[in-house]
DNA sequence: TGTACATCAGTGAACGCGCGTTCACTGATGTAC
DNA sequence: TGTACATCAGTGAACGCGCGTTCACTGATGTAC
């Protein structure tokens, strides 16, 4: 009934305390997260991971998984947040690829359908467990889809004053950006690779459809800053 | 181990044979169906029930299940038809309203609104279940946001025509629209309506933009219809 | 350097639980005559 | 209309299973001296 002090050995993991005695750990907080992500699939969200399973593909007894963390949540909580990593070096690659000149859509989307085929499955867990899970679940989500919203504002504001075509509502685009390619991401992510190649082609036509509505939008100065309803 | 006809109870259910003989059913496929619809909730999909959830909640014995559905996966997909009833419900209403003279964007998304407060929650299955589940119901899913689409971009087509704007790649303006839609019906879902407000004329906005912008393509004749890539 | 000791990562066994599924059954009903 | 019978919707009990969690334990390691 009464709780040992859990959240030590995640502390020694993550800031390797040199300061502290006992047996070290062989198994890591990272390794179970990657068994984790293992088990993963078209058909297996994170949430519906068992302990057993999870401890069972790491090959450690089903009770040391509580070594290193109170429950599967709090594997999945760690395991969005690493997603969430991801994701950030997705938005800087992007971005990498836009400054060198090309479109910053189809850039970005390329980008992303690259995460997509990636070994590592960070990018299929946000997609798929954003409708599913615990409340601190969604939330974990959501955070990680404003921080990527944020930044494409940013890159779109940049790019309306650097070439003086004015974009209405940028906060609106970008969340409809977002929200619309981690939709198309998520219908195509259970596809083979080779027919991703239509949808994404299709994903950036609606973009750019968004894109240019939005300019068209700024250009008639009426209506659509002003007050809504 | 040998498969008694299973399918038998559900055919004489469905089409009230009066040639059959036999005590007739006291419970029905429908209740059933009512008390995973109960069960569903922010936290909890179609297709994690349990049988004996079901079955507790109508009422029954955990057995009689077998005597309307061969398995749980087989209700969810009854009722992911029953959802799709719902939605071409939806899709009707939209189409009245907007005859009636107003906006076609707004008038669908409200009442796509109003869908998501209604009692049933059919619509919510919809929403949560496309990105969970067996494939089987992932393509049932699928097919109805399909048809949503169609419905959408013959409407499209025919306002185009009616006020003489033409419009660029109707059946990608569809699929965006029915995409952004759903997605961001899936963001709200769990919100109190009052809260709602907001989103909702932000997805308005956002539709907007979709469409102005593929006017806008259409105006300028180059590239847009022209091969992609 | 050598030794005693405290720490604690990882374990094997066991628990109670809810699950899906099977079985043999009961008894209400419709049908045939 | 009345009676015998076949049908089959719904049941109570039982099964084996995987689950999350607890317990007392082992033994490798770092630290203090």
């Amino acid at each position: 009934m009464t709780r040992p002090p859990k959240a030590l050995p995640v502390a020694r993991t993550e800031r390797a305390d040199a300061a502290r005695a006992g047996r070290p750990s062989v198994i890591s907080r990272e390794s179970l997260i990657a068994a984790a992500l293992k088990l993963v699939g078209p058909h297996r969200s994170v949430s519906s991971l068992s302990l057993r399973e999870i401890a069972r593909k790491a090959g450690i007894a089903p009770n040391s998984f509580y070594r290193h963390f109170r429950d599967t949540d709090e594997l999945a909580i760690a395991l969005i947040d690493l997603a969430g990593r991801s994701l950030r070096q997705i938005i800087g690659e992007a971005r990498h690829r836009a400054v060198a000149g090309r479109s910053v859509i189809r850039s970005s989307v390329e980008t992303f359908v690259e995460q997509l085929d990636a070994e590592e499955k960070y990018l299929h867990v946000l997609l798929r467990e954003g409708s599913v899970g615990s409340d601190a679940f969604k939330r974990a989500v959501e955070r990680e889809l404003q921080f990527f919203e944020h930044e494409l504002q940013l890159d779109l504001v940049r790019l309306a004053e650097l070439s003086s075509t004015p974009i209405a509502r940028p906060e609106l685009v970008a969340k409809a950006i977002t929200r619309l390619v981690f939709a198309m991401g998520a219908n195509t992510m259970d596809l083979s690779p080779e027919r991703r190649g239509p949808v994404l082609d299709q994903t950036i036509v609606m973009l750019r459809m968004i894109v240019t509505g939005a300019q068209t939008m700024a250009k008639s100065k009426s209506d659509t800053t002003g007050p809504e309803r």
